[in-house]
Parts: structure tokens; C-alpha cells; sequence
RNA sequence: UCCGGAAUAGCUCAGCGGUAGAGCGGGUGGCUGUUAACCACUAGGCCGGGGGUUCGAAUCCCUCUUCCGGAGCCA
């Protein structure tokens, strides 16, 4: 007998096969029990008959709880009641562990409690759901980079200094070293890369001890810092397009089931594959203003701005050419004015707010270094960096895409915290 | 850090000055087609901690703690 996954179920239909994993559900009615039976690929119901499977089985299978532990023997057939779906005929149960009292019940619970259960909690089907659309963006994003020329060139994630002197690190004892900090963007270090590979990109946690305290916020979450050389500022937005459509186009392709079970509007990602809109800072605050808010021209834009941006925007929306005051030392000015920078951020539609930022780099070493001068920095620390400038300097650009904030856009989560296994925020390090 | 809100059964909540409640979950029993199944019975509580007011406090007041939502910072 064979082994199968409840995702092949079709193509087994009559014959008898043998599937391992879990009860979501269970009910049961005198001779019949139906098993909502799940294995991490899908999810099936399973039917089983008192006189076919015996008395004792039944009695025993009857007293499951919720997310116990088994093994089904059966045949899959058509539904009864659901055209387009699959059940089992149940032949045999085996209980490799009956699971009495699992916390998480069938009716509504609170965020606080979920959290704390967050290890059972990814079992849900929406859970399962937006951590499988996860690795789907995941993916399409190193296969993008990786058809574009882009080679992985990890950063360290232990560090010596901050990396835009900006936000609050965590820190810690490095033996003699003195403090050492957890790293709150590779994009430094992989500058270094470019001079090398060309083309690089890094993937993983970054940690930012900000008290944040938003839907939008993790202490802890994966970034993909890309770089690459001869790359100018309009170049780096047209890549950051590509990217995000290319992630768009294999969520829909790949995540159809997951999608629906989030009720996500498929058809908001389907009109977010079309050309990017493009405008300076100065455009969106002369709009923003024009649309009632009273944002000036020397600020950020804040989470109300961003949704009023994008508000009827059916694209992601590029902002470009910032003040350099409200952007980080290493961007570019831009030609014809030396207040602002090459810099962009990427907001996405629906109020998802800001998903990447970028910009093309300062590669002049007396430009940069008088930057870091005015922002204070310990020129010594960063030695290496200004290094850049002088052996080789070229034109280059970058970016870097908050994984959770674009899983957060394509399912459709109202809360970051629900896009990555275990939450790191300001009142939660459990479990 | 600032501004709001909340804390009552394992969970989600109602009760808002006069004997502690419901639904779900648990237990027992019933039912051949259930869809968060249903029906009957049943167990389950220091009403977040401390201090007041009152004949009497889950309920009113003060305080602490914890959590939630939002702002700022950013991905």
C-alpha cells in the first residue's frame, strides 16, 4: 500500500492508500465519524463506517481529540456532498497519540492567548496558510536575483558599529572585543560585495530595538539587502518592479488554495501587475497637501499619508528625491539638487504602507565623508567602508525588502505579527 | 516614550451596588452524511494584585501589573 500526501489525493481515486497526520476536527453520528484529517499539505475529510472498521476501532477513534496524531488507511473517492472535492472511505485508524484538551478550540480566541500558543496556532488553517505563501515569496524573490545575476553574499549578523547610526540596537558582550550589536541591515557589508561578485544580495533576520509598537513593527525580521554595481538610480527602481511582479505573479500561480483560504481579493494583486507609478517627494507632499493633509515638505511620510497616497492606487507607488536631512548618510544627492538624495521608497496599494527602500549610493569619497562628518559618525569605525571609495570606486545601488511587510501585502494580514513563525515584538520574546 | 482601551470558568464574552452567567472546550449518554454538526445531562470561579467608599463591591474611587490598539522610528 502506498504513502501518499492529501495534495495527490487525485490522482489515487479507488484504490487503497495509507496517509499520516493530523485531526483538525472530528464529529460523529451513531455509526459514523467523520475526521477532518490534515498532513500539512492539505487538508481531506475522512469518513468511517462502524461495521467496516469494527467496534472497538470506532469506540477507540469516536474519544480523539482535536490534533491527535494518526495514521489513515482508505480509498479516496468524490465527495458525497462537494463537487470538485475528495473523501476518504476509511478502512483502518491507527492512533499514534490521542491528544486530550487542546487548548486552541474551534470558536474565537484573543490575540494574546493565540500568541502565547503561537506554537500550536501555526497548525490553524490560516496560520498554515499565510507561513506557505511566506515561502513562496521567499523563494521568488532569490529566484528573481538569481535570473538577474545577483550572487548570495551573506552579511554578518553580529556587528561593531550601527549600520545607519540611526536606530536603536541591541547590544552585547563580545569577550574583549568590548560591545558587539545585533545587525539591523547587511547593506553596509554588502557594498563590499559588488566590488567583488557584481551583483549581490543577502537574506536574513535583522533586529531593530525601537519601541515599536504598530502592526507594521518586529523587533526581529528577514531582510534581502540587494546591491549591485554600475547600477544607477533609475535602473534600481525598474529592478525593484521586476521583483515585486515577479513575486505577485508566482504567489497567484503558486498559492491559488492559500489565497482563497485568507479570503484575499485576488483581483487587487492581479491590477498590482501593471507599471509602477513614479513621483518625487516633492509631488506626493504638493498631493498630499491637495488632499486635505497637513504634512510639510522637509518630513516623512507617515502611515496615514501612505494610505492616502496609494488610495485608489491599484499600483505599488515609487516616492523619489528626498531632502537629505530625513534619509541615511550613504545616499546619493541628486544632480541638480544637492538637498535631495537618490533615494526611494516603494509603498504598496490597499495601506500596506512602505514595503522597500532604496537608493543609488554616494561613491564620491569626499562627498560621503563630509556626509558622515555632519552626522557625527566614528570615522574610524567605518574606515573600511570609506575604503570603498577609494580602491575602485563606481556608480551602485541598492535596496532592501522587508519579507514580512510584502507577506503581509500579498495575503492580505491585517498583522505583521501573523507573517513569520515566532513574533519578536517590544511585549513578546514567548515562546 | 506618548495617547486611548481592556482584565470575570481552559477559551470568547455578558453581568455594571443586593446569592456568579452564557456559548465553546472537557466528561457521560443519544443519533448513518456531519460541515465551527446537533440533542440531553454534568463538572468547572480568590471576577488581574493591593488599598479605599459602602450595611453590602465583579460592579464606584485610587494605585500597581499585564495585555491590546494607535503615534513616532522604520522594512
Amino acid at each position: 500500500m502506498q504513502d501518499i500526501l492529501v495534495s495527490d489525493i487525485a490522482k489515487h481515486l479507488g484504490t487503497e492508500v495509507r496517509l499520516k497526520g493530523w485531526v483538525r476536527n472530528i464529529r460523529h453520528s451513531g455509526k459514523l465519524i467523520f475526521i477532518i484529517f490534515r498532513d500539512g499539505s492539505a487538508e481531506i475529510q475522512a469518513v468511517a463506517f462502524k461495521p467496516e472498521l469494527g467496534e472497538e476501532s470506532f469506540e477507540e477513534a469516536k474519544r480523539l481529540g482535536i490534533e491527535s496524531s494518526i495514521i489513515l488507511t482508505g480509498i479516496p473517492k468524490e465527495h458525497q456532498k462537494k463537487a470538485g472535492e475528495y473523501e476518504l472511505d476509511v478502512k483502518s485508524i491507527k492512533v499514534i497519540q490521542n491528544a486530550e484538551d487542546y487548548p486552541i478550540s474551534k470558536k474565537e480566541h484573543g490575540p494574546d492567548f493565540l500568541l502565547s500558543n503561537r506554537h500550536l496556532w501555526i497548525r490553524s488553517s490560516k496560520q498554515w496558510a499565510i507561513l506557505r505563501i511566506r515561502h513562496t515569496v521567499y523563494f521568488a524573490i532569490c529566484e528573481y536575483l538569481n535570473d538577474n545575476d545577483f550572487f548570495r553574499f551573506d552579511s554578518p549578523i553580529l556587528t561593531p558599529n550601527a549600520c545607519e547610526g540611526t536606530t536603536t540596537l541591541f547590544e552585547l558582550d563580545y569577550f574583549d572585543e568590548g560591545k558587539a550589536y545585533l545587525s539591523q541591515s547587511g547593506q553596509l557589508y554588502l557594498e563590499t560585495g559588488i566590488m567583488s561578485l557584481g551583483r549581490v544580495y543577502d537574506f536574513g533576520p535583522v533586529f531593530r530595538a525601537e519601541r515599536s509598537k504598530t502592526r507594521k513593527h518586529l523587533t526581529e525580521f528577514w531582510m534581502m539587502d540587494a546591491e549591485a554595481a554600475f547600477v544607477e538610480h533609475d535602473e534600481n527602481m525598474a529592478i525593484q518592479e521586476g521583483l515585486i511582479r515577479h513575486v505577485i505573479r508566482k504567489v497567484l500561480e503558486k498559492c491559488d488554495k492559500e489565497l482563497d483560504i485568507l479570503e484575499r481579493d485576488k483581483d487587487r494583486l492581479k491590477a498590482a501587475d501593471a507599471p509602477f507609478k513614479r513621483m518625487s517627494h516633492h509631488e506626493a507632499i504638493e498631493y498630499l497637501r491637495s488632499k486635505g493633509s497637513e504634512i510639510d515638505h522637509g518630513s516623512d511620510l507617515g502611515a496615514a499619508d501612505e494610505a492616502l497616497l496609494t488610495e485608489g492606487s491599484p499600483v505599488p507607488i515609487f516616492i523619489d528625491r528626498w531632502p537629505k536631512e530625513i534619509k541615511a548618510f550613504y545616499m546619493k544627492r541628486a544632480p541638480e539638487n544637492e538637498n535631495l538624495v537618490l533615494g526611494s521608497d516603494l509603498i504598496a496599494p490597499e495601506g500596506f504602507g512602505e514595503i522597500i527602500g532604496g537608493s543609488q549610493r554616494e561613491d564620491d569619497y569626499e562627498l560621503l565623508l563630509s556626509r558622515m562628518k555632519e552626522e557625527k559618525m566614528d570615522l574610524e569605525e567605518y574606515q573600511w567602508f570609506l575604503d570603498l571609495r577609494k580602491y575602485g570606486s563606481v556608480p551602485h545601488s541598492g535596496f532592501g525588502i522587508g519579507l514580512e511587510r510584502l507577506v503581509t501585502w500579498m495575503s492580505g494580514t491585517h498583522h505583521i505579527r501573523e507573517t513569520i513563525p515566532f513574533p519578536r515584538m517590544i511585549y513578546r520574546i514567548y515562546p
